[in-house]
DNA sequence: TGCGGTTTGGACCGACCGGTCCAATATTGG
DNA sequence: CCAATATTGGACCGGTCGGTCCAAACCGCA
């Protein structure tokens, strides 16, 4: 029952991150999912574009599970906890081939494009990440420099990891992911006082 | 002669920028650019697929014109000029009503995962303005922190700022433009020995 | 055994899209 | 004025795609 949508989903996932959401047919994902023909798809989800939805918010949770469990493990310093986030990331991507742009947003670049109702979608799941990041960074607000606001932090850093698995992509550059990331840790660093970590 | 052609590039550029390649169809070109017919678009050029690559060299050399004129201004100081170069970007996007990807990649997020040749071109103006933002960077290496690597640095800056037009479009909210740039901005000085920048 | 959800398979439709072809009419520069 | 080039306008084609409809088979469960 729900196994089948979720066969679907995920099917349906890795060509919109193959290939996009425009470029992916209904027929693509029902010979990946493999079902035997259009009806068979059409039994689970009512439109394309439902269909959509549904990747987005299941990708969405996806990430949410295993970020989430980074981001709150209470074990580690919140600062520390930022930087293996980002790492995980980084390797998440690299999982992926290059080839799909989860999870971050370029997965949906087209489908933002292409629907209004995707642009909000995607818009708030860059929200939801930029939160968690914030709350992360204002537990450790006293080590913060100064001047440093944990929101803008916060959204710095998903734009950053952004962009960098954009270009990861286009230039099918590995290396470029890790590069980013290095950096990435090396600005956070530097904005937390007394910081060790090199 | 040339100036139908480049009406017509004109017109293609905005169409992508706003709906992305695939999304935007010949017809919706022939439209923009006020030309009679499919019979006078292809009489400029021979399908569609060229003239996506035309647009996206087009917009290269426009970015160039624009982006070098401020690398190159030989009265500004290196960094200084990178700083400005960034505030440009930045002002770029906002000028376009976060409409558009461009300049930066997310224009052609969809062109890339269509077509192979044009996924190449596109890593190729990447690398066009990383080469570029590390020579600049190298020309004041002997400031740089020991372990900053000019071309490792610039990868970030265009990573960063490939982020934040992707988000900012996303989200349609112009002041993370301004925060992602103005952090960017704060992460290059602080590559900067002795940078009285703030 | 019978019932509800699942699966299969395929025909079919209307819309859109990239691209071709053609024939007639402007426009313009040598 | 003539020829090359630019423009107009529209019919047309083959393919793809999202989506509908239908009828038959299959399945586990009560």
């Amino acid at each position: 029952m729900t196994q089948r949508r979720i066969q679907i989903l995920d099917a349906a996932a890795e060509l919109i991150a193959e290939k996009g959401f425009v470029q992916t047919s209904v027929d693509d994902v029902i010979a990946r999912a493999g079902l035997s023909g259009k009806s068979h798809f059409y039994h689970y989800f009512k439109s394309k574009d439902a269909l959509g939805h549904e990747v987005l918010a299941r990708q969405f949770d996806l990430l949410g599970e295993r970020g989430l469990a980074i981001l709150r493990e209470g074990s580690l310093d919140p600062i520390e906890r930022l930087l293996v986030f980002i790492d995980s990331v980084v390797a998440m991507q690299v999982e992926r081939g290059m080839k799909g742009g989860s999870p971050f947003g370029a997965l949906a670049s087209d489908m933002a494009e292409q629907d209004e109702g995707f642009r909000v979608r995607i818009a708030r799941v860059f929200r939801g990440w930029i939160d968690e990041i914030a709350g992360l960074l204002s537990q450790a607000e006293d080590r913060l420099e100064e001047g440093a606001d944990p929101f803008r932090l916060a959204r710095f850093i998903v734009a950053a990891l952004e962009g960098a698995t954009t270009m990861a992509r286009m230039k099918r550059d590995v290396s470029l992911m890790h590069g980013v990331a290095a950096d990435l840790k090396r600005f956070v660093t530097s904005h937390v006082r007394g910081s060790v970590t090199r």
